[in-house]
DNA sequence: ACCTGAACACCGTTCAAGT
DNA sequence: ACCTGAACACCGTTCAAGT
């Protein structure tokens, strides 16, 4: 009865996470073949080279990257087990055998993204400032290139290996550079929530809808009232400011808080 | 053919928001039944006091609030069409009369929630770094409430008639408070997205699940590799840290920030 | 051993028909 | 004028049956 925990095996062990994926991958790590728990399910017994009958599997990592796909062209709401399943010229049952159901598979795509963060590693060898500006930008860029899939890392707290490995080296990079071990988790913590907030807000869907969206808020731009919203009206012209240019903004504020706390506690 | 665009006339004239809904009501608004542009859809021609057949309508504000309490009860996902038709006693087509769809309604569950939001007038009339917590707090708190609505106000830009108040005045506090025009749009934003950041974050969904994600969790504290990640391992202690102190942290280093940039501008 | 069609209990949305 | 049952085309998930 029941499917059984697939899912146990292929989770490495990792504490509480209050805070998110901040992810620093300096060599040349492939996407998601590396650092990844290998899958031990069909290894049971001594399983020699023998051939199984049957058609052989869909490899786990097809899977998870035909979601991805989905995700990217057609948004979150896109991916529903019937177009995967068609996607991969498969049943929608036969998803069943390598997941637990679909917040398994949904956990796994997440992690898959966090697998293709890339540091530049001269940034992160300056000095404390410089070093987390370009985690938070490394993480802000792949969000960028995956934007339908954002709010997957925001609403369950990654545990995936890529995940783990990441916020290792981040904590790391704090604490070699003399930050206590409270101001690194606050660091930490606070930086990766703000490259998370302004990722979900880069589009929340597929473009169809986005320019819907664009048009609608474009035309109560038209309507408004300078007499019952003063203030708004003094700064209207402002407020359609890019994305990008906010989260830099956003970032700098942050990292200028840091330095003051840090300060405060290296004289003290 | 399709449903009539019901809701052009509710919306209020409003530009682009790039931010997101700090905000302030300072009097003993209601709720929900101030600050609301009046629904005309029944008001055609010289509607007198003459009762129309048929059954009274169902009020907006009954649905709205049904709608909420299914979400504060049972979480968003338990929000379906069917099971609020039951709650009120109708049918689903119902709703359709009322509103365009589902995210409408959406929509206005979520500035109903805005409109629960109240601010302590004696803090906002202190200097702006108290305010802007003020603000952020008086947010935050209705955000706990109503912890499974956050999604709600993140997902879209606010456009409801409390969305709008409010940003009105979180603009003018700063404006008053000698702010430029940039620095003050740049601050209501970020302050806005910190605590819908950290509100998301406060429990994805209903008991049940949360607790099952706790114990989780928990598990993975205990399976921990010292050795494979010592940074981690050396902060693990730190790392469930109540969501509350957590967001006054991030805040305050914010408020740091913004001082830091204030005084640069006052003394260029 | 692995895959699959068909079923179950849902979902948002629509519309002809009721009162 | 407003409400409604029933239908349509979906959805995640399960399971007995195939090869």
């Amino acid at each position: 009865m029941g499917t059984p925990r697939q899912s146990a095996a292929r989770q490495a062990g990792f504490p509480i996470d209050n805070g998110y994926v901040v992810t620093v991958i300096v060599s040349g790590v492939k996407p998601s073949h590396t650092g990844r728990v290998p899958d031990l399910r069909h290894a049971s017994a001594a399983a020699g080279p023998r051939r199984p009958p049957g058609r052989p599997p869909v490899p786990r990592e097809d899977i998870v990257a035909a979601a991805l796909a989905i995700v990217d062209d057609e948004g979150l709401d896109a991916l529903s087990l019937r177009a995967l399943a068609q996607r991969l010229g498969s049943g929608t049952a036969t998803l069943y055998r390598h997941f637990e159901g679909r917040s398994e598979l949904l956990a796994e795509v997440a992690d898959r993204v966090l697998g293709e963060v890339r540091v530049d590693a001269d940034a992160v060898a300056e000095g404390w400032e410089d070093a987390c500006r370009e985690l938070a930008r490394a993480l802000f860029r792949v969000l960028c290139r995956h934007r339908n899939a954002a709010p997957l890392l925001a609403q369950r707290i990654p545990l995936g290996p890529h995940a783990m490995v990441q916020r290792e080296r981040a904590l790391a990079l704090l604490l070699e550079r003399g930050f206590s071990r409270e101001l690194a988790v606050g660091a930490y913590t606070t930086i990766s929530r703000h490259v998370l907030g302004y990722a979900m807000q880069l589009g929340g869907s597929i473009a169809p809808d986005r320019d819907r969206e664009a048009a609608e808020v474009s035309a109560q731009i038209d309507t408004l009232d300078g007499r019952r919203f003063p203030a708004t009206a003094k700064v209207a012209d402002l407020m359609p400011v890019p994305i990008e240019a906010e989260f830099e903004f956003g970032l700098n504020l942050l990292i200028e808080g840091l330095a003051v706390l840090r300060d405060r506690e290296q004289t003290a």
